[in-house]
DNA sequence: AGCACGCCGACT
DNA sequence: GTCGGCGTGCTC
C-alpha cells in the first residue's frame, strides 16, 4: 500500500523536498520508548523489493543498525531522510497483522517498539546478522566523496583485495577495532567499498534428508548405482518418504554408513538440512473428556453460544480448573472443525505442560507446546512451522502470545488472573490483556478461565464488555451463591472456614505462631486420620534476628531488608538478593550473646508442631529445597507417608498431591498492611486458590486462617468463600481512590546508586510530567510522589518511583517522556 | 553507542 | 572571557 503524499492533493505547491518513497521502520534504539519509528528514503534499486514486515539495514545516528520495516509512506517528517541502506531478508517475517500488533504493544505499555518487534521474531535476530565487505571494481565505481585513505584503511583495502568478501569481525580481529568500526565505513561512503548484510538462522532441529531428483531421475540413478548397494537403498527409503527423513532414522533403516551419504550430497542427488520436526503427537483417546454430565452439558451449551457468536468477543469462564479443562478441549475441537488455530495460554510453563498433555491426547490434529522447542534452532522451527500452519494448536506461557498464527481462530488464557502473565523486565507486557488484544485483531473469541477473576477482568463483566460463562457443574461455586447481580446474604458452606484474631487469641508454639483455636482443629481433623496441609507465607525460620542487650537488627547491606533466619543453611539470607552470612553468635554492635528470633517461616512452623505433636510425620515445601526433594515430598503426602505438609506458594508446584482435610493459613495477609492497592486482591486469589487446592469441592473440610485483621474485606469473603463480597468490597475501594479499573495506572520506577542522584531525578521526572500536564488542564491525571519505593534499597541501588493514574489518553504522552535509568511500567502488579 | 550541546567551575 | 568536564538528549 502506497499512500499518496499531502503533494499529489496539493499540485499548487511546489514539493521542495523528494516526494516519496520513504518507509517508515522500527530502529532498536535505546532510549526510544513507545510506538516511535524513524523514516528513511527508498533507493531506486531497492524500491521494486521493499515491503512491510521486511528486515533492512539502515544507518541510525553513526552505527549501523537493523530495522523491520512497518510500512510504506509518501511522506517523511524529516526533511532528507537517510536511505535503506539494504534489504537484509527477502521475506517478510511479518505480516501487516502483527506489525500492527507490536505497534499498540509498544504504545500500550511504553515499551520500545523494537524490543516488541523483537519478541514477534522467533529468535535475537541482532545476534545473527554480520555484515559484510568487498572491494569494490574501480572500474565501475562512481567516486561520491573521493578521499584519501588513511594507513589503518589502506590495510584494510589490501586485506580484502586479498581475501574477497569479510565480515566486519574477521575484519576488526585483523587490524582492530578502530578500523573496523571507523575506517570501512569511511571506505564504503566513498564508494570504495561494497557493503551488504546477511542473516544466518541460528541451525537446529534435526538433520534431514532430501532427494533432489524427480522419480524418473531416482529411477534412474538407482539403476547406474549398481555397485553402491547402499546408496540405492538410501535412494529407495527417500524415494519412499514424502516428507525429508532425519539422518538417523535414514541410516538406520538403509543400513548404511554416513560415507555412502556423504557421496550421495556430494553427486547433488541428496541434500541434509537441519528441520525443526515438530515432536510426534501421542495416541489421541477416542473419547475426549467431554463435558458429559447433566451439568457439564449445560456448560457446553453456554460456551458454544458464545463461540457461535460472529467474530471477536471476551468470555469469562467461572469454574474449577478440572471442570474448565474439558470446556477448553470441546471448544479447540470446534474451533479445528471450522479449519482454525486456537492459542492456549497458561501462567507458568509447568501449566502449560499439562494442559498440553491433556489438550493432545484428547485431539487429533498438530497440537504443539513451546516448551518443547528450547534451542535457538528449535525455537526458530516451532516459529516457521506456525507460520507455515503447519500448527492446529499451540499450548505455551506468556511469550506463546508472540507466535506467528495466521488463522487464530480462538484464544484461551487459563487462569488469567495470575500475575505470572505480566512481563517482570523488559516491555512489561500484561499478556493477558495482549492476548484479548491479539484476539480482536483476529476477530475472533477469545475465553479467560479463571476461579478467581482478576478485578479488572470481573468489572469488564460487569460493565458487560465481557461475558460470564458461570460453570454449573462447579458444586462449590453454586453452593457459595457466585452469581450476579444476586446478593452473597447467605455465608456458604457453612463453618467450614474459621477466622481466628490472633491479636486476642490464645496462642501456643514458640513465639506464639499458632494459635489454640487453629492447633485444636487440626488436631481433630488428625485424630480422624484425616491429612493437613500449612500455608506459610515466608521461608526459612525467622523475618528479623534482633539483639536483646541493644535492639541492633540484622539487614541485608544491600538492601533495605531484614534477614531471615534458616536454620538448615544455619545462615541469615536477605530474600530480595539472596545476600547470605553465616548466623550469628553474638550481637556485632554490643558483642552481647543474647540474639533473640522474630517471626517466623516455614522451618520454624515445622519445628514448632514437631515438638507439638509427636507421632505425626510432619514436612515442608519452601524453595530452599530441590525440586527433586519436594517432589519425593509430594509424593510421600500423597501415599499418606506424611500426613502434615507445611509450605510457601511452593504448594501450587505440587498441586495435585495436597488435598487434605484441613487447611491452615499460619500467616497470609501481612501484606495488606503495605501502602499497596494490589495487595488485597492477590492474598484473596491465594486463600481461594489454596482452598481449592486442599480441600476442593470438599465440603466437610476445614479451613484455619489465622490473622491480625479479621475484619478486613479479604478475610471477611474468604471465610464465606464469596468472590462477589470480595470483589463488591474491592471495586468500591478502587472507585474511591480512582484505581484501575477506574483508571489507567503507570508505575515509573528510577534506581541509582547515588541516593542524591536518585532524589534529584525523580523530583525533575515530577516536574517534567508537570510541564507536560500543565499544557492540557483538568485532564484527569494524578501524579503520587515522586517517593521512594516501598523497597528503597535493592542490590546497592537507591529506588525512588512516580505513579501516574488517570485516563488512557491523558496517560499515554507520559509514557515516552522518562529516559536513561527509568523503567516505565504500566498497570502494575505491586508497588514494592 | 557515539556525538552535539549546554551548564558550570577553573583558569588565563 | 574562554576552556573543558560532565550530564543529558538525540539519532529518520
Amino acid at each position: 500500500m502506497s499512500e499518496p503524499g499531502p503533494g499529489a492533493h496539493a499540485p499548487a505547491v511546489p514539493a521542495k523536498r523528494q516526494a516519496g518513497p520513504f518507509v517508515e521502520v522500527a530502529v532498536g534504539a535505546t532510549g526510544v520508548r513507545g510506538p516511535r519509528t524513524f523514516h528513511y528514503a527508498v533507493p531506486a534499486r531497492l524500491e521494486p523489493r521493499l515491503l512491510p514486515g521486511q528486515l533492512v539495514l539502515v544507518e541510525f545516528g553513526k552505527r549501523l543498525l537493523h530495522g523491520v520495516v512497518m510500512d510504506r509512506t509518501g511522506d517523511s517528517p524529516v526533511e532528507t531522510p537517510k536511505p535503506i541502506l539494504d534489504i537484509i531478508w527477502d521475506t517478510p517475517f511479518l505480516d501487516r497483522r502483527s506489525l500492527e500488533f507490536a505497534r499498540w504493544l509498544a504504545g500500550r505499555f511504553g515499551a520500545s517498539l523494537a524490543s516488541c518487534i523483537e519478541g514477534l521474531l522467533p529468535t535475537n535476530i541482532a545476534r545473527h546478522i554480520n555484515i559484510y565487505y568487498v572491494p569494490r571494481d574501480p572500474a565501475a565505481t562512481e567516486e561520491t566523496t573521493p578521499i584519501e585513505p588513511n594507513a589503518g584503511e589502506r590495510r584494510a583495502l589490501a586485506l580484502l583485495r586479498a581475501r574477497g568478501p569479510m565480515a566486519v569481525a574477521e575484519i576488526a580481529a585483523a587490524l582492530g577495532k578502530t578500523v573496523a568500526t571507523r575506517g570501512l565505513p569511511r571506505l564504503a561512503e566513498a564508494g570504495r567499498l561494497r557493503r551488504w548484510a546477511e542473516l544466518q538462522f541460528p541451525t537446529g532441529g534435526t538433520a534431514s534428508a532430501s532427494l533432489l531428483l524427480s522419480i524418473e531421475e531416482t529411477d534412474r540413478v538407482i539403476a547406474e548405482l549398481a555397485r553402491a548397494p547402499k546408496q540405492r537403498e538410501l535412494l529407495r527409503v527417500l524415494a519412499a518418504s514424502a516428507r525429508p527423513v532425519p539422518v538417523a532414522d535414514l541410516l538406520r533403516e538403509a543400513n548404511a554408513g554416513h560415507s555412502s551419504l556423504t557421496a550421495l550430497r556430494k553427486a547433488r542427488h541428496v541434500r541434509v538440512e537441519n528441520i525443526y520436526r515438530l515432536p510426534p503427537p501421542p495416541p489421541a483417546t477416542p473419547a475426549s473428556p467431554a463435558l458429559r454430565d447433566e451439568a457439564g452439558g449445560a456448560d457446553w451449551t453456554a460456551v458454544e453460544s458464545f463461540l457461535d457468536r460472529d467474530g471477536h468477543g471476551v468470555s469469562v469462564l467461572l469454574g474449577d480448573p478440572a471442570r474448565r479443562a474439558p470446556a477448553y478441549i470441546q471448544s479447540i475441537e470446534k474451533t479445528l472443525a471450522a479449519g482454525l488455530q486456537a492459542l492456549v495460554l497458561a501462567p507458568t510453563e509447568r501449566e502449560a505442560a499439562d494442559l498440553h498433555e491433556r489438550i493432545s491426547a484428547a485431539l487429533s490434529g498438530q497440537v504443539a507446546f513451546t516448551g518443547h522447542a528450547r534451542t535457538p534452532g528449535n525455537r526458530v522451527g516451532l516459529w516457521r512451522a506456525a507460520r507455515a500452519g503447519e500448527i492446529d494448536v499451540l499450548v505455551g506461557p506468556r511469550s506463546a502470545v508472540y507466535a506467528p498464527l495466521s488463522r487464530l481462530g480462538l484464544v484461551i488464557v487459563d487462569r488469567e488472573e495470575d500475575r505470572a502473565y505480566k512481563e517482570p523486565r523488559g516491555g512489561r507486557i500484561q499478556v493477558r490483556d495482549a492476548a484479548v488484544e491479539l484476539a480482536r485483531r483476529h476477530l475472533c473469541p477469545i475465553i479467560l478461565g479463571t476461579a478467581t477473576p482478576a478485578v479488572e477482568t470481573f468489572y469488564n463483566v460487569e460493565t458487560e464488555r465481557y461475558r460470564l460463562i458461570l460453570m454449573q457443574s462447579d458444586h462449590l461455586l453454586r453452593k457459595t451463591r457466585m452469581k450476579v447481580g444476586r446478593g452473597w446474604g447467605t455465608p456458604g458452606p457453612a463453618g467450614t472456614v474459621d477466622l481466628v484474631d490472633m491479636r486476642t487469641a490464645p496462642v501456643m508454639g514458640h513465639g506464639g505462631m499458632l494459635s489454640e483455636p487453629f492447633f485444636t482443629t487440626m488436631k481433630e481433623t488428625l485424630a480422624a486420620g484425616g491429612q493437613a496441609v500449612l500455608f506459610v507465607n515466608r521461608r526459612g525460620a525467622a523475618s528479623m534476628t534482633i539483639c536483646r542487650e541493644c535492639g541492633y537488627v540484622f539487614t541485608c547491606p544491600d538492601c533495605d531488608n531484614n534477614l531471615v533466619q534458616h536454620r538448615s543453611l544455619d545462615s541469615l539470607v536477605c530474600h530480595s538478593c539472596n545476600h547470605r552470612r553465616p548466623a550469628p553468635r553474638r550481637c556485632p554492635d554490643c558483642d552481647a550473646g543474647r540474639l533473640r528470633l522474630w517471626g517466623h517461616g516455614t522451618e520454624s512452623v515445622t519445628d514448632a508442631l514437631r515438638a507439638l505433636l509427636s507421632g505425626q510425620r510432619i514436612d515442608r515445601v519452601d524453595s530452599n529445597l530441590s525440586v527433586e526433594h519436594v517432589e519425593a515430598v509430594a509424593d510421600s503426602f500423597r501415599r499418606g507417608a506424611i500426613n502434615v505438609l507445611v509450605g510457601t506458594s511452593l504448594l501450587f508446584r505440587i498441586e495435585a498431591a495436597i488435598q487434605a482435610r484441613f487447611l491452615g493459613i499460619v500467616q497470609a495477609d501481612i501484606g495488606l498492611a503495605f501502602p499497596d492497592f494490589t495487595a488485597p486482591e492477590r492474598v484473596f486469589q491465594l486463600l481461594t486458590r489454596l482452598r481449592g487446592a486442599v480441600l476442593g469441592g470438599d465440603l466437610d473440610g476445614k479451613m484455619v486462617i489465622q490473622t491480625l485483621m479479621p475484619d478486613h474485606h479479604v478475610n471477611q469473603a474468604a471465610q464465606i468463600g464469596s468472590y462477589l463480597k470480595f470483589f463488591r468490597s474491592e471495586i468500591e475501594i478502587r472507585q474511591a481512590h480512582g484505581f484501575p479499573p477506574f483508571s489507567r495506572m503507570a508505575r515509573f520506577i528510577l534506581t541509582n546508586r547515588d541516593p542524591d542522584k536518585a532524589r534529584t531525578e525523580a523530583l525533575r521526572l515530577a516536574e517534567q510530567f508537570n510541564g507536560v500536564l500543565a499544557a492540557e488542564p483538568d485532564n484527569g491525571v494524578e501524579i503520587l510522589g515522586p517517593a521512594p519505593c516501598f523497597r528503597a534499597r535493592e542490590r546497592g541501588a537507591h529506588r525512588w518511583h512516580l505513579l501516574a493514574h488517570g485516563p488512557e489518553a491523558a496517560i499515554a504522552p507520559l509514557l515516552q517522556v522518562p529516559h536513561r535509568g527509568w523503567t516505565v511500567d504500566v498497570d502494575p502488579i505491586d508497588l514494592v
